[in-house]
DNA sequence: GCAAAACCAAGTAAGACCCTAGGATAAGGC
DNA sequence: GCCTTATCCTAGGGTCTTACTTGGTTTTGC
């Protein structure tokens, strides 16, 4: 599992669709302002996520993105995949190279942990998140952040 | 959450030191040569993965590493998080810039995916891994692996 | 003292990331 | 039928990361 700053922007993009979409097509142009991704990058991403069938496209004037299938239909690990090549890591195949057995034992663990990132991210989807976002805010206010990352946020 | 080749190379590192600290130190050139890393980029790794106390060194001939603590109080998130510098994605810092609310919306909902992924892997330690590895090579077969990744491996 | 190992620093080729630039194509409004 | 708006497409480039190479220095068991 591949799960870097071009997934991120796909996924707030997708998020920013999914959001916003019940008012007619998004154009990109909007996105692009709202989240700060520059438009010709936002093209790229969408004509990846557009050919997995996660965005349909409507050109013209008025024009813009649509979700491609329900946002309950698409899951976080769709959309990072779509844009995110997936990459097998493990040289040795599953089987060549890897006579001591333990060294293969080492590669096998980390398929076996890629394989559950890859799942979780697959069944959380688009309105998953959306939902318990809102939910969030109807409590007014923010759910408690991990040290790590609230730390940062809250020094200086 | 940042999640890269990186990442995996570390650890995969750790795994393969989880499995052998049993009979003493484990140098880093048996791990370049068990996991094809090279002996240099493991040092980069293991300077970050010490600085964290992950890993102890031992200097010498007859030296190389320790982890530096229980296999069970190493999560994976540790290893991540000490190779991969945690980098705080959104722009507006949780305030600033976010007049729209809207705008807001999509950042917290990218936030708070991404403390959950961030929590899933915490949860995982390199003892489960090894431990769940081990159960599943005493049942002398592989876990069916997820559609996407096996057909990759299953083909030709 | 010698050799094995961790430790350290600098540099570098290849690639990924993100952007700019320039267009081609489709479709609505006049 | 033009003009504008928007998707769609291609090429290229600056900058950063990745993963490696080189060449050391320390520490320490023998």
């Amino acid at each position: 599992m591949r799960l870097s700053t071009k997934g991120r922007y796909a996924v707030t993009a997708m998020l920013d669709l999914a959001l916003n979409s019940g008012r007619g097509p998004v154009t990109l142009a909007d996105i692009s302002v709202n989240q700060g991704i520059s438009l010709s990058y936002l093209e790229q991403l969408f004509a990846a996520l557009r050919a997995k069938q996660l965005v349909r496209g409507i050109r013209g004037p008025g024009g813009g993105y649509y979700l491609g299938k329900g946002a309950d239909e698409i899951s976080i690990a769709d959309i990072i995949c779509a844009v995110d090549e997936w990459v097998e890591f493990t040289r040795c195949g599953g089987r060549e190279n890897c006579r001591g057995g333990e060294r293969c034992l080492t590669h096998s663990l980390w398929d076996q942990l890629s394989d559950e990132i890859f799942t979780f991210l697959s069944e959380i989807s688009l309105a998953d998140l959306v939902e318990r976002g809102q939910r969030q805010q109807r409590q007014g206010e923010r759910v408690e952040r991990h040290p790590m990352t609230a730390g940062k946020q809250r020094a200086a």
